[in-house]
DNA sequence: GTCTATACTTCGATAGAC
DNA sequence: GTCTATCGAAGTATAGAC
């Protein structure tokens, strides 16, 4: 999908600001916001020179999420060799940024086929990584709720963390305090205060 | 904010119908999709005509979301009251079209304020009877699982629902069939199959 | 690598004929 | 109630000077 010619090198400090401003929009006033003259008024370039990094804007919304999607893969490995992996993991799935940024994806997703198979892609990847991070603390012991698979627990936290982000943007949040308490004291008990490194 | 004037009587055929193909394009493009030309060429009718009955297109977008919203009720409503309620509201919440259109219309709420206030206010008055209907189907017995309140229930069903939705637009489906089963067999453990009426 | 200038499209919205 | 016609703003994208 994305325009063969790649212009400017991957190190381009502009093409840097060009991703940074974008993302910026995304994450404040959804991707509608975004427009060649709008990320080049809020990077402080002219809009021709936003068409030069990235051809079109489809290579842009790309080079954004591809650029997250490093960054979210990076922060995921820290977390889940960390000495409390499903505590550190399940941390970084709460925070808004990455969270909120999956959604104006998904959201973009339906607007652009050209997003759509990068995104669909990631995020099979990342369900795996998260399901071996599972497997692995769960060390064959499994969860101690009948049915609880790490499957199903791996898809019950994702859509739990897109629900607390996605209501805390609106201001809604009753019943928040209670799925987070029930999701960290099971993660008490899979993955305990004094567990080994 | 919606323009004041409103014009068109509540029940014209013609408003009902743009309201139909506003509808139609979140659904299969995403709300990026709408403008007033696409949706006068989908009515069949002239661009102009949209501006009539909506003076501008936040009114179209919250025309929209109202009628949505009150088909939603209406339907809440119905399942919460047959003979097990709960498997009948999880039902509700699985069907793709009205999970798709909260997605677009949360995603396009961070774009217009004015649609943020609507659909903020619906989501909690939708997460309160929720919660009526999940307590009233406990009845003070409470769930089998250690910390899983009804308000923990209410916004793991609601992430999850999300999630399976969202995912299988995009074809990734790893871990689904395990977080279904997983609820499924809760909810007949809540509400068994030959439950009183 | 960055700009000016510009072509062309689509958008929201209104005026006014019918 | 529906249309034609139109305005001005904003969108994507390109050509070409510097």
């Amino acid at each position: 999908m994305a325009s063969s010619r790649r212009i400017g090198t991957e190190r381009s400090k502009t093409r840097g600001l060009l991703i940074d401003a974008t993302e910026r929009l995304m994450l404040e006033e959804g991707y509608a916001a975004v427009s060649s003259r709008r990320v080049a008024a809020a990077a402080g370039v002219k809009p021709a020179l936003v068409h030069y990094y990235f051809p079109t804007m489809d290579d842009l919304f790309l080079a954004v999420f591809q650029r997250g999607a490093e960054r979210s893969l990076e922060r995921f490995a820290r977390a889940a060799s960390s000495g409390r992996p499903l505590h550190a993991v399940w941390k970084l799935s709460n925070e808004l940024r990455g969270t909120v940024l999956v959604m104006e994806f998904t959201a973009l997703s339906r607007h652009r086929k050209a997003v759509r198979a990068a995104i669909a892609d990631y995020a099979e990847r990342f369900r795996r990584l998260q399901l071996d991070v599972l497997r692995e603390a769960l060390g064959g012991t499994g969860a101690d709720v009948p049915g609880l698979t790490p499957e199903a627990v791996v898809v019950l936290a994702t859509g739990l963390s897109i629900a607390l982000v996605q209501e805390r943007e609106l201001g809604v949040t009753t019943g928040h305090a209670d799925a987070q308490r029930f999701v960290e004291e099971l993660l008490d008990r899979l993955e305990p205060p004094e567990a080994p490194g």
